[in-house]
DNA sequence: CACTATATACTGAACAATGCAGTAGAGTCA
DNA sequence: TGACTCTACTGCATTGTTCAGTATATAGTG
């Protein structure tokens, strides 16, 4: 049976219709520059290709240096049909997997300290993605973009993401500073200030923008 | 073979921990409450329930309606230890899937109306758990959390879904305000306002703080 | 009171995606 | 010369999703 396009593969057929890549470049073109929008792993973005070149999306070669050969992949003109097609499907909705979140939502099994820590692993992730962006937007400026007719897109996007780790990180703070009040992480309910949030909340106002 | 306990199979024990459940409570319970935190599909979360009966941390008996058979969970002794154990553990860094952004990545193989459409379609699922949220709330502050003395936990954890909401519906605003002004998708490149916003991400600023 | 729709309550199988280990050549620095 | 990192992948086991299917219970309508 041939194998169906998920949006994986048309991520990959996309970096395939910009010029042709090795499968090793692929990947780690793939994992820097779509991380924040399609996270994938190395070895889903080796596979890829491969399935293209299976439904006549891509062709493939191999090439050497020295005893060891890379595959180098191409888009087709059939591949580029696809792919233009693509663009008037459906999106899927947003997912969003924060573990850290998860363990403030079964804070009352742990300590203070055990949320804390949580809620500290989170900001040293988003700090250092939030970090790889700006240093990104540098290079940008230096003029090392890989594909400078398509700067905008990158800096649209990055204007997403920016704007996103900021206000993680300033959430962290805010629920960092919720959490020092509690006297523990068991069994507080709807206090006086978990009532102010609720109400807040339900009326649809953030308690971080004031 | 035993099987691993996963991040998911952690988060169905946490649920666990608070009451039994028959599979279809839990099953439908998770999908609601750990949404946003820890989206798993239905099957999973049918599945998980009875790999911690083999691993020891939960049982489970069958109960009856009439000809239909329930399965019903209960956490054991054991179970609450593991559950304990892993607040004590690394988290996995946070996951964002958002194909609508992996369009605007590649959005010069189609035109400014695809764009626009799935920022569209972004707008609309967000606006969905957005308000989703806010009604969630509406009904806190009438007494309706399932776990009152967890009320403490679900608030502030709303704190987090409503400000990042509120966030990306901020940017969707703007980004398309900004596609707005662009005569097409394709090969702008980095002209003046594209300079302009690199230049405010390589200083750290959002081009939204204004 | 039959009919229909919706909610309850799952399971099997195929397929998508991840994690991990393993293989092996090429380049760099001490 | 040896150690280390980077290049360049592949196979296998396991995790997770999608889809279809099965069948009972219950509420509302004509």
């Amino acid at each position: 049976m041939a194998p169906r396009m998920t949006t994986s593969s048309y991520a990959v057929l996309a970096l395939l219709s910009l010029k042709p890549w090795t499968g090793y470049e692929l990947t780690n073109q793939a994992q820097r520059s779509l991380r924040y929008a399609w996270p994938k792993s190395e070895r889903l973005l080796y596979s890829e290709p491969k399935k293209l070149v299976r439904l006549g999306y891509a062709t493939t070669h191999k090439e050497e240096t020295g005893k060891r050969t890379r595959n180098v992949y191409e888009i087709t003109a059939e591949g580029r049909e696809v792919l233009s097609g693509w663009t008037k499907t459906k999106t899927q909705p947003p997912r969003f997997e924060v573990e850290a979140l998860l363990r403030l939502l079964f804070a009352d099994h742990g300590t203070i300290e055990d949320v804390q820590g949580a809620l500290d692993e989170l900001e040293a992730d988003v700090g250092d993605h939030h970090q790889a962006i700006v240093e990104l937007m540098e290079s940008y400026l230096v003029g090392e973009h890989p594909f400078p007719e398509r700067t905008h897109l990158s800096v649209l996007f990055a204007t997403f993401q920016i704007d996103i780790f900021k206000s993680i990180e300033r959430w962290i703070e805010f629920a960092r500073s919720e959490i020092d009040q509690w006297p523990t992480t068991k069994g507080l309910g709807m206090n006086q200030r978990t009532k102010e949030l609720t109400q807040l909340l339900a009326q649809d106002e953030s308690p971080l923008d004031n």
